[in-house]
DNA sequence: GCCAACGTTGGC
DNA sequence: GCCAACGTTGGC
């Protein structure tokens, strides 16, 4: 089992919005690295930290949950969409995604900032400066860390 | 294949 | 709103 780091805009979509669908599609990634994270390497059942990035204060909200096997993203093929992607084919999709699903809310929510303050958590990427990669891989020690701080007894015990 | 120009991300 | 970092594009 892998673990993940997702990051998403709270304005467009938030931990409240997958808690509220229970389960969404992860459209609209255009980078070829986290395209590949979710084609090649993400299985059903891996946890991912939910992150709010362009947030106040920015951080890990939540966890969710690879919920499908991989498949063509829908809105490449789809003219009136943000994410049309002329140079994809339904025969040659060039974009790929998952369904994630709500797992749970952080009971202590915590900011980029105590992120970069505890001196095992600021090795994970998304405390590295220039990092924007929207998907990342996280090692187990350290969304076991998150878990352990942010009081999600349930999801450490889970494992 | 190089690289300048341009676009995007996202913290601050 | 600014701007550093970094990805993509396209002329050559």
């Amino acid at each position: 089992m892998s673990h993940w780091l997702i990051k998403s805009e709270p304005d467009v979509f938030s931990i409240d919005d997958l808690a509220k669908v229970k389960q969404e599609p992860w459209s609209g990634v255009r980078n070829y690295q986290a395209r590949n994270f979710m084609w090649k390497e993400m299985r059903e059942g891996d946890l991912a930290l939910f992150y709010h990035s362009n947030a106040k204060p920015p951080g890990i909200v939540g966890i969710a949950q690879v919920a499908s096997e991989p498949y063509p993203d829908p809105t490449q093929f789809d003219p009136a969409s943000e994410y049309f992607d002329p140079k994809a084919s339904e025969d040659k999709p060039r974009w790929w995604l998952v369904d994630f699903s709500f797992v749970g809310k952080l009971v202590k929510p915590l900011s980029l900032d105590e992120l970069k303050q505890d001196p095992i958590l600021s090795e994970m990427s998304v405390c590295q400066r220039g990092t924007r990669l929207s998907i990342t891989p996280v090692l187990l020690e350290h969304f076991k860390k998150v878990c352990r701080l942010a009081k999600s007894e349930k999801l450490i015990n889970k494992k």
